[in-house]
DNA sequence: GGTGGTTCAGATGGTTCA
DNA sequence: TGAACCATCTGAACCACC
């Protein structure tokens, strides 16, 4: 505990702990479990609720990143599920424990969701970097 | 997205930042990733929707102006798509990335990037649905 | 202090109509 | 054809609660 990052460390800002699991945009904390930004939070927090039919018109593998994040709802919402993104229903409290329920891995739900990335894993199309 | 400057850098050759990246008329905001006017956004939807074979009548190579740009509708459709037009056939895309993926880096000179990078989306199908 | 929920302004695609 | 309008989504700001 010495370090104390409070200029250089931030003027950085390549690696900061802080970034987005989703999209990679400048978390504001723990949401839902998982270090997201408002953005993320808001949707995923939309979207869940609604439970579209979402769907990916291509392989489901679509780049989530700040700037494409919007493009396709369904690989988005994918992603906040692959992180461990899920709601509390049940839970009386607001928060049960979000650092400590959150780094452990994703819950068996997510992993089933995961495998979809996993399959096409193979940069298809993404041209943009 | 530092300093708003909105001249120097973009006053390059267009005194506005909001024109009609097709005819050039007054644009009212992106419409299917390019800045364009109302007509062309209305247009461009009725045109891809269709998919008639439109023909230049000429070589091709008409002027596509706000006052012209009723003439030919294959030249006027030909420079929508070279803008970068293209619809999102995603089951429900509304924002592609608007104010936020362009105005970052795509500031000035960087306008003209973007475009590229949507032009030459030759073997690079949808860079986004 | 930190997180979930709500609100609100901004922006774009689609539709309508003269 | 294109202006006007509507429907929907997004994300920042704010508030309530633990």
């Amino acid at each position: 505990m010495t370090a104390t990052p409070t200029s250089e460390a931030m003027a950085s800002e390549e690696d900061e702990p802080r970034n987005c699991v989703v999209c990679g945009d400048r978390a504001t904390g723990y949401h839902f479990h998982a270090l997201t930004c408002e953005g993320c939070k808001g949707f995923f927090r939309r979207t869940v609720n609604k439970k579209t039919g979402l769907t990916c018109p291509f392989a489901g593998s679509c780049n989530v990143s700040k700037a494409q994040r919007r493009h396709c709802p369904a690989c988005r919402l994918q992603k906040c599920l692959n992180a461990g993104m899920k709601k509390d229903t049940s839970s009386s409290s607001v928060h049960p424990s979000p650092r400590l329920a959150h780094p452990g891995p994703c819950t068996a739900s997510a992993h089933a969701l995961c495998r979809h990335q996993h399959f096409h894993g193979t940069a298809s199309h993404q041209v943009h970097q």
